[in-house]
DNA sequence: CCATTATTCTAGTAATCGTTAGAATGCGGG
DNA sequence: CCCGCATTCTAACGATTACTAGAATAATGG
């Protein structure tokens, strides 16, 4: 009477399973700002071409990305927004309930990081009414699929060059990827070093996304090609 | 520069490889329903003790799950209402994303028995107009460690017995511990063959509490002792 | 105390998973 | 049509996991 649930259990352990392995979790995470092609991935998740597409392979077993193909590069993305809003519930569970996730994110996050909704509402006040400007510092490919509206891209790589088209008098706040995503506490480190007023917030598009507020895109929203026809619209 | 992330994904990891087992999401479904001995999990869940013990460990090593004593029993419970919650995102998730899933729960699932936000709310309107009786259909330990308000505990196996103090004129609605628990469909059955209108609801508590709508519970919250001690308030 | 009951621990085995190296595929550009 | 590139497939390995049987622990009730 009991038993004829196992294979619906089997099902949700499929899913499970996409999450069981540190590498899978960041690259959705990664899949989180935007979609990206295999090299990319293992690139920026540390690890093998061959393994990232191994773990790919399970992530599309488990229907949590799909790929396309464009010329000789595969691109993965995440099969739904869905799956981004469930990564973020896994991981405000686990700093709920471990205590050594705690420890991690206390190296990491300071004080004022974490937004609550209020924070996020008058962050955007603030920003409409010029008091602080906000920088999103990633890869501009992970700009363009979606950011802060009324955020500036200043990929870290160029935020020395761009430091003189940004006003000594305002704040500066940066975000990156995510709160487990290092280049916005790069990027405060060196703003302060130069003199300005900097923090980084915690939130990622996804944060920013599943707290209700809006997202805004540039045109193009699927990766750039390589080749040379371009990508109106 | 990205390395640093590892130990942080290592943790997310930890969560994941909790519900990365079907076995194990069988096992916190059922503690949804409030704390129970290992015996009765491994009898609910249908594996052997031994193994019920190694994935409870398991889950407690996640810190999904906590467990105290009490005489010569170990009664596990959830460690906080937000893991039913996140294996009802996990549920959800599923079921948008897998197509298998989709046949599965077809099979069970028939036309009405999906709730949005006003169904739950017109049912708790039309419990309290007296047009339909909600059945809680679960153990009675299950009922008292919280159920919908205004439900009638009946445990299908006194369903029969029960059946002359039920009026024919009125709707009956049965649920259990959620979607993928049988025991709902069961009293739906034998109340249609003898002439009930009758018709059961997916939700389970934490659906219910999910949804926001408050939750109900009996004096006694903690499992019952086998002993004589009563346990008053 | 002793026997009973509920649970956990320890090994051991079979199965699965993670990772990598090497071969195979498939596309685009000369 | 062939070469080069990005990716996937195959096979292999060591590491981890699932499950079980048997011993150990721990608390109860005589």
């Amino acid at each position: 009477m009991t038993d004829a649930h196992l294979p619906v259990y089997e099902q949700l352990a499929r899913i499970g399973k996409g999450v069981a392995s540190a590498h899978r979790i960041h690259l959705l995470d990664l899949l989180a700002q935007g979609e990206k092609t295999v090299e990319t991935l293992a690139g920026e998740a540390g690890i093998s071409v061959k393994n990232a597409s191994a773990h790919l392979k399970v992530l599309r077993g488990a229907r949590l990305v799909e790929s396309r193909k464009d010329a000789q590069f595969s691109i993965y993305r995440l099969a739904d927004a869905a799956v981004a809003s469930f990564v973020v519930a896994l991981r405000n569970l686990a700093e709920n309930r471990l205590a050594e996730m705690r420890e991690f994110t206390a190296e990491f996050l300071a004080n004022r990081e974490r937004l609550t909704a209020v924070d996020r509402r008058r962050l955007l006040q603030r920003m409409r009414d010029g008091e602080v400007i906000v920088l999103d510092v990633r890869a501009t490919a992970e700009y363009e699929a979606g950011h802060i509206p009324g955020a500036r891209s200043v990929p870290l790589p160029q935020l020395e060059q761009v430091l003189r088209t940004i006003p000594k008098d305002k704040e500066i706040i940066a975000y990156c990827r995510g709160p487990y995503c290092g280049l916005s506490e790069q990027a405060v480190a060196l703003l302060r070093r130069r003199g300005y007023r900097a923090a980084r917030i915690h939130d990622g598009v996804i944060d920013w996304h599943d707290a209700g507020l809006p997202v805004e895109r540039s045109r193009r929203t699927r990766t750039e090609r390589h080749t040379k026809r371009s990508v109106a619209s």
